[in-house]
RNA sequence: UGGGACGUCGUCUAACGGUAAGACUGCAGACUCUGGAUCUGCGUAUCGGGGUUCGAAUCCCUGCGUCCCAGCCA
């Protein structure tokens, strides 16, 4: 595969503008914070980074970088209990992957601990917030409802010093998990329940991966997230809409403390159709072993997909060009494909592979000789060059090249019929053979040596070619062919009493043991995509063994055959 | 039945009061040593009803539909 190709340069394909670089041109315009642009990243280490996060990812280190900014990866680490290093570690690598550059250093939500609380007591000295004796259950019920307002807690008058105190000594620990809480004191008759006097802090004895336990009250993403982009300066907080309901709380802690104002823009998630994009229900994948862990191929994280052999570039195409509204739509698995299979067509190298054997034996040619064919790399590319593939007496061809009785459109082998073998010789299927059950197990062939290369003296076409392997050159090789991880376009889409997994789809991994590889795809390092001529892209998997590969299908090529099979059915 | 947001081809996105455009998909064809790639052609899609205007997808009113919010998750 040649190196990544020119997918960076944003003026390469002037794309319609959307609604947030809409709202940074005009920023830009009348110079508001005199034209500096800062985005952010920021992760809760609790999971994989899926597709989803890459379409911010794309967003936010895209629009920064087009503005001359920057962008932080930030991890919101405000929850101890469901966050670890190995979520920090695997995000990090993530981003680096898709090919993004943050700015130096990682940020930490839990960096700024000391100055949150600081700003915590600040507002309980200014009357803006209360420590609330309530529990969870006793704060729900004050809350109200959609349309009746909430009541307030009987702690919400109580003298400033006493909630000065009180706040204190939850931070030094001498209450248990869940007793109080430090709560803002907005309006519990809002219409908006993100106002009704939300908790800002809550007693978690928890260990934290970074601040371990030197803390043990945490705050409240609400509390912790504006104040967070303040502190860094952000001028653009870009966020998924369902935080469009907790923008003015967002707005009301920056004000009431008085620090830079960033601004909150909402967006709309990415949906994929036969896909889940929910950190909760994919960990539930993991954890109950319905895939193979946060890398299988069939996952849609980052590292699931960069496992299946899915570009870094096409991903970026992708984001790119899906548009940013905020509509709640559901994108067809087909325009992802479609994106991947533009940028591999472009780079990746061709080689021959059967992935479902049948034998052939060439019965004029020679016993024990073999000649090497020139065969080129990539038509897309000529720089690619060419290699030479071995030819001998006995092949493997595809069973699926192969019909005694051929339909009426089927243009390859059968009986009687001449086609090409890629890059070799015009042959003829003279006879079939069967085992005792009437399996086919074998053809019969004859070639003619005059068309060396793939192409006749005489000028006789063939309407079909077809890709083969040396059966004693070939290389043994494990394939993973993988389709939808579920049957249901939509996979949320279940009957009473269901839930996701209802709709997993049994045959989403198709594991083929006894493939045949032209000798150059034995060698090849890990990662490596490649073409597997008429079949589709291939990737080198990581469970592969020295003489050993394992091959994960990225993608089918499009297949004109098979929709012509599919509509005669 | 409170609040917030959103309704444009099958799907996603554009059009910012002035000819509804692009991508994907689909279909038809050309070309081809990959039934790949490439190329060509095919589109009455503005949620409904009123209104403002010379002119409305765009502005106003109204109806309908969809999504989000009652975690001490983010």
């Amino acid at each position: 595969m040649t190196p990544p190709n020119n997918a960076e340069t944003p003026e390469a394909a002037p794309r319609p503008s959307n609604f947030i670089r809409d709202i940074m041109v005009e920023d830009a315009r009348i110079g508001k914070h005199s034209g500096r642009v800062l985005t952010r990243f920021p992760p809760e280490p609790n999971g994989y980074l899926h597709l989803g996060h890459a379409k911010s990812i794309c967003l936010n280190f895209g629009l920064s970088k087009e503005f001359g900014g920057a962008t932080n990866l930030r991890f919101d680490d405000t929850n101890p209990e469901k966050e670890e290093q190995e979520y920090v570690d695997s995000i990090i690598d993530n981003v680096k992957w898709l090919g993004f550059q943050w700015q130096e250093p990682v940020c930490f939500a839990s960096d700024y601990f000391q100055q949150l609380y600081d700003w915590a007591v600040q507002l309980i000295q200014s009357g803006k917030a209360f420590v609330c004796d309530l529990n969870a259950e006793q704060v729900r019920q004050h809350r109200g409802t959609l349309t009746e307002p909430g009541k307030h807690s009987p702690f919400r008058d109580r003298p400033i010093e006493e909630s000065l105190d009180l706040f204190a000594r939850m931070k030094a620990g001498e209450f248990p998990d869940g007793t109080r809480t430090l709560r803002a004191k907005i309006d519990m008759a809002s219409p908006n329940l993100n106002m009704r006097d939300p908790v800002m802090y809550r007693i978690l004895n928890a260990e934290h991966h970074r601040t371990g336990n030197a803390w043990c009250i945490y705050p409240m993403y609400d509390y912790a997230h504006g104040q967070s982009d303040s502190i860094e300066g952000i001028t653009h907080s870009i966020c998924t809409l369902e935080f469009e309901d907790h923008r003015p709380l967002y707005d009301w802690f920056v004000q009431q403390l008085g620090i830079f104002a960033p601004r909150q823009i909402e967006f709309d998630r990415l949906n994929l159709t036969y896909t889940l994009l929910s950190k909760r229900k994919l960990l539930q994948l993991v954890q109950d072993n319905h895939v193979s862990g946060w890398d299988d191929p069939r996952m849609p994280t980052l590292s699931g997909i960069r496992r299946r052999g899915y570009p870094p570039e096409a991903i970026r195409n992708f984001c790119a060009n899906i548009g940013v509204s905020k509509t709640n739509g559901i994108l067809e698995l087909g325009l992802l494909e479609h994106y991947v299979r533009e940028d591999l067509n472009k780079r990746a190298s061709r080689y021959m592979a059967v992935l479902k054997p049948l034998r052939v034996v060439i019965d004029n040619y020679p016993e024990g000789e073999t000649e090497w064919l020139d065969a080129v790399n990539n038509p897309e590319d000529e720089s690619a060059g060419t290699r030479k593939v071995p030819f001998s007496k006995v092949l493997y061809i595809e069973q699926d090249d192969f019909k005694e009785d051929p339909p009426k459109q089927f243009f390859r082998l059968s009986p009687g019929r001449e086609v090409r073998l890629r890059w070799g010789f015009y042959i003829v299927c003279q006879s079939v053979v069967k085992d005792e059950a009437g399996n086919i197990v074998e053809l019969r062939c004859t070639y003619d040596p005059l068309t060396r290369g793939g192409g006749a003296p005489d000028g006789r076409k063939v309407k079909a070619t077809i890709h083969w392997v040396s059966a004693e050159h070939a290389v043994n090789a494990e394939v993973r062919v993988y389709s939808t991880l579920f049957a249901k376009e939509n996979p949320n889409d279940v009957e009473e009493g269901k839930d996701f997994l209802s709709n997993i789809n049994p045959d989403s991994l198709e594991v083929l043991a006894d493939c045949k590889l032209e000798p150059a795809l034995g060698t090849l390092a890990v990662e490596e995509c490649v073409q597997f001529e008429r079949l589709g892209y291939f990737c080198v998997d990581k469970d592969s063994a020295p003489g050993k590969p394992v091959y994960n299908r990225t993608v089918a090529l499009r297949d004109a055959w098979a929709k012509i099979e599919k509509r005669g059915k």
